[in-house]
DNA sequence: GTCTGTGCAAACCTTTTGCAATGGG
DNA sequence: CCCATTGCAAAAGGTTTGCACAGAC
């Protein structure tokens, strides 16, 4: 454990929702300023392959989110401004474990819900 | 309407499920050879403002498929391969056009299933 | 001291932009 | 004809890789 990683780790375990790697590599960088955004990249592969984030595949760059134990979410992507926040309920629970016609088994899910948050529904 | 146009709609139109800039400009140049990409992303850019074609962020290159009327689905992603099938039925019909705690309209919903094909079901 | 992790630079891949030339209506 | 559309080339992101150095244990 070196002081990159504890950087990236802490940043991540503090987001609210989803950053990109290089809004992480910014937060980051308050802590340990000669961090690259390098290894930022790296810290958040390795994380995710150990299951402790998780990637968010949207337009513009991915994001990564850390995956909190009993925190299952989905999320709210505004169209218009771009913003994006947690959705705690989960609308699709009964799909996780099932079996589609004997051609594929469901591990996992993601959804993403689209429309406009509190302060884009007003203007035009 | 021109025959660069022409070409790529033909080739958006017959395809199975979603399919990257790349293999679209591959098989709309069996007819048009002299098709350029920068023409393909154009044009799947119109079509995706007209709503006649939908964008589909997944790990990799952007994805576009046709939106065919009264087919509106989901997919079944493979980790294993990284194929994609169609799902037909719509497991949260029932949240299009909610709003969540006053603080968001949805417009619109995407959900991807993760898990594994039937032919990598048997594999390690 | 060793071996993993780091940072820089450069490569890479996908997507976008500038611009002169083409061609559809 | 004229103006939208095209294709090329080059730029612009975002992400990955190569390599020598630094730091953890």
């Amino acid at each position: 454990m070196t002081a990159s990683r504890r950087a990236v780790i802490q940043v991540l375990s503090a987001v609210q929702c989803a950053y990109s790697a290089e809004e992480i590599h910014r937060r980051a960088r308050r802590r340990h300023p000669r961090l690259g955004l390098v290894t930022v990249y790296r810290t958040l592969e390795l994380l995710v392959q150990q299951g402790l984030a998780r990637r968010l595949d949207l337009p513009g760059p991915t994001r990564y989110e850390p995956t909190e134990e009993g925190r299952h979410h989905h999320h709210l992507v505004c169209l218009s401004c771009g913003s994006i926040e947690p959705l705690q309920r989960c609308l699709i629970e009964p799909v996780e474990g099932a079996t589609f016609g004997r051609r594929f088994r469901v591990t996992g899910h993601r959804l993403e819900l689209f429309g406009y948050c509190h302060e884009c529904i007003a203007p035009a």
